[in-house]
DNA sequence: GTCGTTTTGGATCGATCAGTACAAAATCAG
DNA sequence: CTGATTTTGTACTGATCGATCCAAAACGAC
């Protein structure tokens, strides 16, 4: 046969996943890339494409990563209003730590700074969102046969709406709004409901 | 005295926003910025200190402009419920373009590509959130005494939780959901209040 | 007009960008 | 071992990055 690979390609993956999602993709540089994975250049390049391949392959694994963990939380016994309230709580700890890291959350980040100019990264974030939709419109539509959810409104909808929640948390936590007032944000979402 | 500059300051802010807003931070280059105001590299980097700096210029150029406009339409004597209604729906406007330009929101761009490594952007950032926030604040209390709004809540919580869904709106925008979609969140949110 | 001052265009700076060329190193088949 | 094949490290590509230099141009003061 040939050389064997000297490096675990899932382990660049996800190396080079925490260095976009701590940047951004146009501040994250191949040079970056390199130090964060730990590999040379022609390894890069010869086990993936290009920057822009590498990008998606490290978005793909966070979205994966992520919204299994959504859809398993979705999918779990909980009521459904808790399950929307641990949701929220989950952002409320990842965005709140500002100290540690401060990088939020890859799908909001890619969705402002690349969705608009990069139509593949675009689609893949819609069939992200449709996932996560899905999962959530679903257990809200149990919780409104349980009585837990108020059944007048349409599950889609209040999907779409806790989604949205969720993102805007994202953005007013860039803007430097307090641990308070997220969980003010999230306990008037979960009110809504 | 001296040779007199033969382009207008502002407009040379205004055009800078515009390229910024559509691009990014990053994605902006100096060659675009000489492009999108039609000066050449001296004038800009005579009038400005360097893109950092005219960039801070255009951010507050855009965020008095809308904060400006918001707070107009929030002083106004429209019932609080409908202030509230008018600016969801202006968000709709302008996130449901997408075929024209698509280019979102430049105080939500920023906040998720620069807020976490630009302490300058971000002071800036937290002030204009403040600001909207307390014309949100006052026009939901006053809404509180009209019996418009549910006085049993908080009303600078309800001010944050719109924020968000605006916030949320925009980032769901780039997810790529439609027009309707928005408009059952906008409906939603309000329905909150 | 001349002088002093500022703006302007164009050339250019070193640094860095994403990406590649190439040969040495490493492996397995035989 | 040799030969075929792939990975790896290093040097390097042309392009572009943000920023600066400098001299010509354009004005006001006088």
């Amino acid at each position: 046969m040939a050389r064997p690979r000297k490096f675990d390609e899932e382990r660049a993956v996800d190396a080079a996943m925490e260095a976009f999602w701590t940047a951004g993709y146009e501040a994250t540089s191949t040079q970056d890339l390199c130090e964060a994975t730990g590999l040379g250049r022609s390894s890069i390049y010869n086990a993936f494409k290009s920057k822009h391949d590498l990008f998606r392959r490290a978005l793909g694994r966070y979205l994966e990563t992520k919204s299994a963990s959504v859809v398993e939380l979705l999918e779990s016994d909980l009521p459904a209003r808790e399950k929307v309230r641990t949701m929220l709580e989950r952002v409320i700890e990842e965005e709140s730590a500002h100290a540690d890291d401060g990088r939020g959350c890859l799908f909001v980040n890619t969705a402002v700074e690349l969705a608009a100019r990069d139509a593949e990264v675009a689609r893949e974030l819609e069939r992200d969102y449709r996932r996560r939709l899905e999962a959530l419109t679903a257990a809200l539509e149990s919780g409104q046969r349980d009585g837990d959810i108020e059944a007048a409104k349409d599950a889609r909808t209040l999907a779409h709406f806790v989604a949205a929640a969720i993102g805007g948390m994202r953005v007013s936590a860039r803007a430097g709004i307090d641990r308070a007032a997220l969980e003010g944000i999230a306990r008037t979402t979960v009110d809504a409901l």
